[in-house]
RNA sequence: GGGCUCAUAGCUCAGUUGGUUAGAGCGUACGGCUGAUAACCGUAAGGUGCGUGGUUCGAGUCCACGUGGGCCCA
């Protein structure tokens, strides 16, 4: 007789190989067809909200395993927030305005893009970044991420520029806005500025010079040194060097390193002051053989030395900046704040005034003196003529070096002072407020707080103008009659009102007269207006998301729960929009603020496309599944960086199929499943398991609450692996096949298991919703689900630990249970390499132990055989341990002697059994598979 | 060069307020099963806790310096 057809063996339709392509494809048609995304909202309707306000990506290009990160991260959160109570909707947004799509299209344009207008080659950057907001939607999207694709923010609709607008309008109210010069990069034959993307760096002659500035006034703190200085008060000179002398008309200082020592030096009569680690190029330089050192200190004792300028009618101040290197020069640098950024930077330090003697074509203005109406580049010459005729200039020569030139005329560029627009970061304590604002935010991982404070600390003021295109003008008015800007009030208003009805391109369209209502006026009486032709930086659009989109919406709450994006953004997004938000409303917009690391490969390197390790997440939906992609997403840390390699995503898949499929083996086991049993009349197997499924979720939930979602895939898996595969579900494959259909231990069984496959699918739900959504399907078709199954995984709560399944004294028992379980696995290997045995359930077991563990294991008696999965378990006296018994190490007084099983082996249970053969209708049959049989 | 940060088996992670012999899974090797089968089970080997100093009776854990990676800035 084919016992093996009285069996109750595993039964379903779920494919044992998941075709996550396929799959996917339909589950993310179900979820669009079905509205999932709608219901999960209704299904929280009038709950507390949470609010991840997401960070708009730039679309220029395809989406980058960066990219994808970022979009699960917040599609975890979002979900496991749904799921747990919360009314969370998520709005997907894109920043679209911004340079690199500018450079993009004037590098695919080439010449035409001469020949077309603004307006005209606005509406080519919009179709471009509106293309790709159609690919990395898509894309998106495939990766299972939940939200309002229908309706995303942009930040080129009319509705968020007029937003931006209304913001400006805010600052400019309150006094942040405001206009000053600063040095940027310029051509003076286009006559325009230029990003650093627009530069081409080549080499070119230039004069070298070293020039002397001498000591005016000593008011320096160190007595002693005061002291030399003063002996020598008459001829003492700071050395500079330079490659540019038409730039020393603009000079108003010299930086010197804080930390390096600088020497006074003196070389016949006269003293020179330079660092000490450049003295002997310098010698060699004035070709002098001869020196000796007078005095020595550190640069920041020299801090606050008025000198000389050497052509000027000008003091020159001695500075600090850490920036002064020791590569080239005499390590005191000219600073004229308006050719050189760090020039700038240093100057705003020292509130050192711009000098901007150089027009928009490149001449002197009358601000150089004597120099006016000279183009500056002849003027070099003029100019080191004119030092060596007054002794200021120690020594001329010319080198090579590598210089800007601007990749349109190819000539070389200045760096020359323009007037910009910025946000005054100190106006009303915005700095301070804004630190305030930091440290009431939760930052997560916590060194975010020291990280973002540093750089708020440290700012200077917000440039927030760009002499570009593509973008949001700087929405201002200039009086024709008197100059003056004009950005509050009906100005700001007539410009929201345009916006609205035509967006941005309004603004380029219109002249200022259609703008502004008739009888607009200026306090001097003008009617006659200018545009500012500047646009906004698009940080500051970025920036402004929080009004534009959470704000004021019904749908959200602001300030948002949570901004989730890259480590990168404490510089970026999470500081414009914190400057924005403060100045205007003196708040954060977030409570808090999570970031994660950057993607590498797995030897920690960054990707790119010439180490050739780039893994693209389009390939890895493609050939593995999104779920796999999302899984690998959980088990890293993301806190730190996120290695990706193949070979990592191939153990990914492995431990997906192993959750998967510990999975199916459950829902095969129900299949005939009607009615759970009660708790209470439970086999305490299934309790133990139960308990350890209530600590799981405990510890789970506890993940998903602080974001480690390393430890929620972890802790998922190893339950899959250690306490469910090879342990729980393997000792109950008896129980299952061979009890009786209706007998309690099967259906306590079948209790546990139905609960513990439920609740995992819940718990994994937010990280692999696919496969928790494609198992529910399957689950629906059976019995003991029927009636209580969700129309999806989504809408479902989180799962939490009941309590009545926490009992520590099972925990205890079990936990000494499988320490001896594991101690006799030991010696049942030995039994199998001897050839004994062939599958545990040939063993007998017997155990010689004291009378304590003895009482303990008797306790147990009958469950013994199905715990450790064999045939006989014969308990005996530690006493009587015989020399051939294996003793533990672990457990004190544990013999251990695994032998074959006595009695012959049932064909149908594959127990060996001393019954078998008893009953003359099965012969072949133990005892209890005979009355199963029956 | 500066700021922030990370560093535990080949890989991904645990390690409670400093406290015995540093754990898990994967991978690897060997073996079993053939009733989860393009599955499943067992056993074993694998660690100078990045390095060097220090605090302490005691350091993977705290401190300093260094090495290497990452982000940001120059």
């Amino acid at each position: 007789m084919n016992y093996k057809e009285t069996l109750n063996l595993p039964k379903t339709d779920l494919p044992i190989r998941a075709k996550l392509g396929e799959v996917e494809a339909q589950l993310l048609t179900f979820w669009d067809d079905n509205s999932i995304y709608q219901k999960m909202k209704e299904n929280r309707k009038g709950a507390t909200k949470f609010i991840l306000h997401d960070g708009p990506p730039y679309p220029n290009g395809d989406i980058h395993l960066g990219h994808a990160l970022n979009k699960i991260l917040k599609d975890i959160v979002v979900k496991y927030k749904a799921m747990s109570g919360f009314l969370s909707p998520y709005l997907p947004g894109w920043d679209c305005h911004g340079l690199p799509i500018e450079t993009q299209l004037i590098k695919e344009l080439g010449d035409k893009r001469r020949e077309l207008g603004v307006v005209e080659f606005r509406k080519k950057c919009r179709d471009y970044a509106l293309k790709y907001v159609d690919l990395q939607l898509s894309e998106f999207k495939k990766l299972g991420v939940l939200g309002d694709w229908e309706a995303p923010y942009l930040t080129i609709e009319h509705g968020y520029e007029e937003r931006i607008v209304e913001l400006f309008g805010i600052l400019a109210e309150k006094g942040y806005i405001y206009r000053g010069l600063k040095p940027i990069h310029w051509c003076p034959k286009c006559e325009t500025a230029l990003a650093e993307a627009e530069i081409e760096y080549e080499d070119e002659k230039s004069p070298s010079i070293y020039v002397k500035f001498k000591v005016k006034k000593v008011d320096i703190a160190e007595p002693k040194l005061k002291q030399v200085v003063d002996a020598l008060n008459d001829n003492t000179y700071f050395v500079i060097w330079t490659t540019t002398p038409w730039t020393l008309p603009a000079n108003v200082a010299i930086a010197l390193h804080p930390e390096h020592e600088y020497v006074l030096a003196k070389f016949g009569e006269e003293v020179f002051i330079v660092v000490e680690d450049l003295l002997n190029d310098f010698a060699e330089k004035m070709e002098a053989k001869k020196f000796h050192i007078l005095a020595k200190t550190k640069g920041r004792n020299l801090e606050g030395i008025v000198c000389q300028h050497p052509f000027m009618d000008r003091d020159s101040i001695v500075v600090l900046d850490d920036y002064v290197t020791l590569e080239q020069g005499t390590g005191c640098v000219h600073i004229a704040p308006g050719h050189g950024a760090e020039d700038f930077q240093v100057g705003l330090k020292y509130k050192l005034p711009v000098i901007m003697p150089v027009d928009e074509k490149g001449y002197f203005t009358s601000e150089a003196g004597d120099l006016e109406g000279k183009y500056y580049d002849e003027s070099n010459k003029i100019i080191t003529t004119r030092m060596k005729e007054n002794g200021t200039l120690i020594s001329l020569s010319f080198m090579k070096h590598s210089y800007p030139h601007c990749w349109r005329c190819k000539k070389p560029v200045i760096f020359r002072a323009t007037e910009q627009w910025f946000i005054s970061v100190d106006k009303d304590n915005l700095r301070e407020k804004a630190l305030a604002e930091i440290q009431k935010t939760k930052w997560y991982p916590g060194w975010g707080e020291t990280r973002i404070r540093g750089m708020v600390e440290s700012r200077p003021d917000w440039c927030i103008s760009r002499q570009r295109s593509w973008g949001v003008p700087i929405p201002a008015f200039y009086c024709v009659a008197c100059g003056k800007p004009h950005m509050t009030g009906k100005f700001n208003e007539a410009i929201r009102k345009l916006i609205m009805e035509r967006g941005t391109n309004g603004w380029f369209e219109k002249e200022t007269s259609e703008i502004l209502p008739a009888g607009t006026k200026c306090e001097c009486g003008g009617t006659q207006f200018k545009k500012e032709t500047d646009i906004l930086d698009v940080w500051f659009e970025s920036g402004a998301s929080h009004f534009a989109v959470i704000k004021d919406e019904p749908e959200f709450a602001w300030p948002a729960d949570l901004y989730l994006e890259g480590s990168d953004q404490h510089r970026g997004w999470f500081q414009t929009s914190l400057l924005t938000s403060t100045a205007a409303f003196n708040q954060a917009p977030f409570k808090a603020v999570l970031t994660h690391g950057f993607t590498i490969d797995e030897k920690g390197k960054k990707m790119s496309k010439s180490l050739g390790n780039v893994v693209s997440p389009q390939d890895v939906v493609k050939n593995m599944g999104a779920d796999v992609l999302r899984l690998w997403v959980a088990s890293a840390d993301f806190r730190n960086d996120m290695s990706a390699s193949p070979d990592i995503l191939k153990r990914i898949r492995e431990a997906y199929t192993k959750i998967r499929n510990t999975c199916r083996f459950l829902i095969s086991n129900l299949s005939d499943f009607q009615k759970p049993l009660k708790y209470n009349d439970l086999l305490e197997v299934d309790k133990w398991i139960l308990l350890k499924l209530a600590k799981l979720i405990d510890r789970v939930q506890k993940a998903y609450e602080t974001f480690e979602f390393h430890v929620v895939y972890h802790s998922i898996y190893d339950f899959c692996v250690n306490d469910l595969s090879s342990f729980y579900l393997d000792l109950s494959k008896d129980r299952l096949y061979c009890d009786a259909k209706d007998s309690k231990p099967r259906a306590s069984a079948q209790t546990a298991i139905a609960e513990i496959l439920m609740t995992i699918i819940k718990l994994v739900a937010p990280i692999t919703t696919f496969m928790s959504e494609d198992l529910l399907r399957y689950m629906k078709e059976l019995d003991c689900y029927k009636n209580n199954a969700p129309e999806s995984i989504l809408l479902v709560d989180f799962p939490n630990a009941p309590k009545e399944y926490l009992n520590d004294k099972l925990a205890e028992n079990w936990d000494r249970l499988l320490d001896i379980r594991e101690e006799i696995y030991r010696v049942i290997e030995v039994a199998r390499k001897n050839k004994d045995i062939g599958g545990s359930l040939d063993a007998q077991v017997e155990l010689f132990v004291e009378k304590d563990t003895k009482v303990f294991l008797e306790s147990f008696k009958d469950m013994l055989p199905l715990v450790f999965i064999c045939s006989s378990v014969v308990l005996s006296d530690a006493k009587a341990t015989p020399t051939e018994a294996v003793k533990s190490e672990k457990i004190k007084n544990l013999g251990i002697i695994v032998k074959k099983a006595p009695g012959k082996k049932c064909v149908r249970c594959w127990n060996w059994r001393e019954t078998v053969g008893s009953n003359a209708t099965h012969p072949e049959l133990c005892a209890r598979c005979v009355q199963v049989v029956k």
